[in-house]
DNA sequence: ATTGCACATGCAACTTGTTGCAATAAGGAC
DNA sequence: GTCCTTATTGCAACAAGTTGCATGTGCAAT
């Protein structure tokens, strides 16, 4: 797997501990939470520890290996950046999150960019707002 | 002051703390986080306790008195939603906050509502990136 | 002005995420 | 395989925000 590879290119160490958080992720049907990750690798290997966790998905994050994204939940969520990128709308009614199309936010992106010279980095970005089934 | 008529209408009661958390959003230059509020109120008031100070918060919140923004430094910030509204540009690299005109908008919330049937609330967008400064 | 009651507050215990530091272990040199 | 260096980890203390509950207080009725 490619990331291995990157990690340790730039010097990091491959430890058991990063290619557990690494394929947590990789292995996630949807984004998951610092949280679910710990409580799910915790239960196999308790030696792992809470700190570790938040450290490795510190370090995979700026090397964007994985990408974070709040979903105003209250926690931040990861995802296998190689997955590709999401977009989100989440219903600040029922909580549901709709995924969203890249080519939706392409106009934005390009007036962006024209009026602000703002690269704006979509892969964070979330809507909040109604869905469809909870407007009056 | 038209907030303390709303929270009376609305059955709220009109409590000194209330009316001191509201009055530190509304002098606020900019945008205030929780934690600046408590501090602020607690030295000239030292009755005033932190919980209660994050559930006015949450309740101005809801009666869209104040606006939330995760400006994404990692404590949500807030605003007087009287004073309108402001969406931002987050540098990811130097930290600035660009005010985001709102008509750069429109185009995007008319295309989810079209596509999605999304009723978009704009009011807490936050968009990540590069500014014109800091891109190479 | 007084009373009663439900809402709001202060408090303390708790949860969740962060940080500093000593112990451990990855990985290169031999 | 062994040794050495230093990044990484586990741990424990800490910081920030949340929650449950007893006490206090706004305000409506009298």
């Amino acid at each position: 797997m490619l990331c291995y590879e990157i990690l340790q290119e730039k010097g990091y160490r491959l430890t058991s501990q990063r290619v557990l958080v690494l394929k947590a992720i990789y292995h996630a049907e949807n984004h998951i939470s610092a949280e679910e990750i710990y409580e799910q690798l915790h239960e196999q290997f308790p030696y792992i520890h809470k700190s570790t966790i938040y450290r490795t998905l510190e370090l995979l994050s700026n090397l964007k290996l994985v990408t974070e994204s709040n979903l105003g939940d209250g926690c931040v969520r990861y995802h296998a950046a190689i997955k590709g990128h999401h977009h989100h709308l989440i219903c600040n009614l029922c909580g549901k999150a709709i995924n969203l199309d890249e080519t939706t936010l392409k106009p934005l992106k390009a007036a962006l960019l024209r009026e602000y010279g703002f690269e704006a980095d979509v892969r964070h970005m979330v809507i909040s707002g109604a869905c469809s089934d909870c407007q009056r």
